[in-house]
DNA sequence: TACCAGGAGAAAA
DNA sequence: TTTTCTCATGGT
């Protein structure tokens, strides 16, 4: 991965998008919270899950380790797959209580704390990362599908990598950078879901002129790419 | 109407 | 080991 063209990427989205302030919480728990319950699902619905979880209940892990199931899977409700994010949000309370709540798993290395936010059931890497760099600000790239669709149509994944080639791959171009890594897959969100949005889906509209981030892509384009050849 | 969204785990091949 | 299926609401 190309650390200048990776930079000229985010140069672009940065100019067309503007800063994203990230993560739209107030504290670390409400991030790992909202980590769980985006998963593949859109920011507004968790919105209204959040609401109508928090009209119920306060919003930290004991709370929601004491709500019933039932209950917590019905407030829950507006941000789809209900029934499993009650028992992955209730996985990680239990979790999290294990190990001394926010501020005991705080304590603990990056590495570390990642295997433990892994071995949750329901927490997979994507969200791990979620949690390490937006609650835990550790310098952790978080790698979803907008980052393999608008780099991919960029030339700068081929779409095959799995998800720690392109974590390690973006962290060894970049550096350890909690605000760079925090706005960048900000960014590419927001682009994922603004400029490259089309219907159908077209797989080069990042190609096309319209497109802000095409440009900075184009210089790297190569269709035959690879993350270890860039 | 059909597709998609800031995934993850279980089941099947 | 890799691929497919399941979970589900709300917007476009």
């Amino acid at each position: 991965m190309n650390p200048e063209r990776l930079r000229a990427v985010f140069d672009a989205l940065l100019a067309a998008h503007g800063p994203q302030h990230w993560w739209p919480a107030e504290t670390p728990f409400e991030v790992m919270v909202g980590a769980v319950l985006t998963q593949n699902t859109a920011w507004t619905n968790v919105e209204r899950a959040l609401e109508r979880l928090t009209a119920r209940i306060p919003l930290d892990a004991q709370a929601i380790l004491d709500l019933p199931l039932g209950e917590l899977a019905q407030a829950l409700q507006p941000s789809g797959y209900f029934n499993v994010k009650a028992r992955r949000l209730r996985a990680f309370c239990e979790g999290l209580v294990a190990e001394g709540g926010v501020e005991g798993i705080s304590a603990l290395g990056t590495g570390e704390l990642r295997g433990r936010l892994l071995a949750i059931s329901g927490i997979g890497p994507e969200t791990a990362d979620d949690m390490l760099l937006y609650a835990f600000e550790r310098p952790v790239f978080v790698v979803d599908a907008y980052t393999r669709r608008t780099l991919g149509r960029l030339g700068l994944l081929t779409g095959q990598e799995g998800y720690e080639a392109i974590r390690s791959a973006f962290e060894s171009a970049l550096g350890p950078d909690v605000p760079l890594y925090n706005e960048y897959h900000a960014l590419i969100v927001r682009h994922g879901k603004d400029v490259c949005r089309t219907r159908p889906r077209c797989p080069e509209c990042a190609l096309k002129p319209d497109c802000p981030v095409a440009e900075a892509g184009r210089s790297g384009f190569s269709p035959t790419a690879t993350v270890g050849s860039l």
